[in-house]
DNA sequence: CCTTGACGGTTACACTGTAACATATGCTAT
DNA sequence: ATAGCATATGTTACAGTGTAACCGTCAAGG
């Protein structure tokens, strides 16, 4: 309760949540939440396989590749072949309540869906966590450079590997 | 440390050149000089497999996969298998004489190698132009949101999907 | 000469992603 | 109600991307 900064930080909504202690139990109940909201608002269909592959992903502050979830999904019942995790994913991505690493090859859940944001990704090499960031300062400075060029920004990713704060602390070196 | 800065010399990257018109033959020919002058100077071993693949990236204005690369490489005379194609890309890459974008699961030269930068693309979608632009001020502000986490930035990637001058004005929209 | 190490060639395989088709389910129009 | 349609989920089979491991060549050095 106390030291959650996460919730809705409208400007500049960035909380990096994954690197900070925290209620964990929380990121699952309230992603869900969040997505039901969304999906309600925007008349989406959250099936039984888009909600379970959203809450596999919110289990973990990493990106699970697209085979892993596949093989929590098939461990819960669902089908068992590549297109089952592919489409749920891609579902997930293009409504805006996860998010694709291509670095990683690798999915996230949305850690503050619905509002159009964008995002930038810090990932940590020593522990593989994955933080969601608000990317609106260096998406300005973006839009700055593709402006001087006269190139149109649609959609971009910005990535960042290296160390988080408690693997630095660590001595990640 | 957190000091990438490109040097603050004119006609480098920033001006995207694969967006300008411009006399072509030169990309190449000086392409393939800088990264003599760089092998040179680093004491790399620029080979023929290695040269001809940075040759083969410095022809095209776009990324090209590892198996184009490949494709060109086996009809000069070079191996057909995939590991000729990938070590050589990846001896471009880790000294810098050309780029992975991370989102085409592509290779492409890059246009100002031998100084520290930190570059940023821009990718056409309509003609599938892939240019090279100065990154530091996106740098600079992802640095920043970073920095408020606490989380130390080694390597980044920015990729932007868009339309390029020419693919606008042709209505690419 | 013989070793050493980097390089480039090979085979074989692992990982990532998609096309195409079949079945179930629920909504709509008659 | 029921026929028709759209969506979603499941399947098989395959395409595209990337690597591990091994082997012969060749240049440099004892
Ligand atoms: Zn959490
Ligand atoms: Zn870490
Ligand atoms: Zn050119
Ligand atoms: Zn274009």
């Amino acid at each position: 309760m106390s030291d959650v900064r996460e919730s809705a930080d409208p400007g500049q909504g960035l909380t990096a949540a994954a690197f900070a202690p925290h209620d964990h139990k929380r990121c699952r109940v309230e992603g869900l939440a969040r997505a039901e909201a969304v999906a309600a608002t925007e008349g989406l269909r959250l099936t039984a396989v888009r909600r379970r592959a959203l809450e596999i992903l919110l289990e973990a502050h990493r990106a699970l590749g697209a085979y892993e979830v596949l093989d929590r999904l098939a461990a819960d019942g669902f089908g068992r072949q590549p297109p089952v995790a592919y489409r749920a994913l891609d579902f997930l991505v293009e409504h805006g309540l996860a998010h694709r690493i291509q670095r990683l090859n690798a999915y996230t859940a949305c850690m503050n869906p619905g509002r159009r944001h964008a995002p930038l990704f810090l990932i940590c090499r020593a522990c593989n966590a994955v933080a969601e960031a608000g990317g609106t300062r260096v998406r300005t400075a973006l839009e700055g450079v593709a402006a001087e060029v006269g190139f149109a920004v649609e959609r971009a990713s910005v990535e960042a590997v290296g160390l988080c704060p408690a693997c630095r602390q660590a001595g990640g070196a």
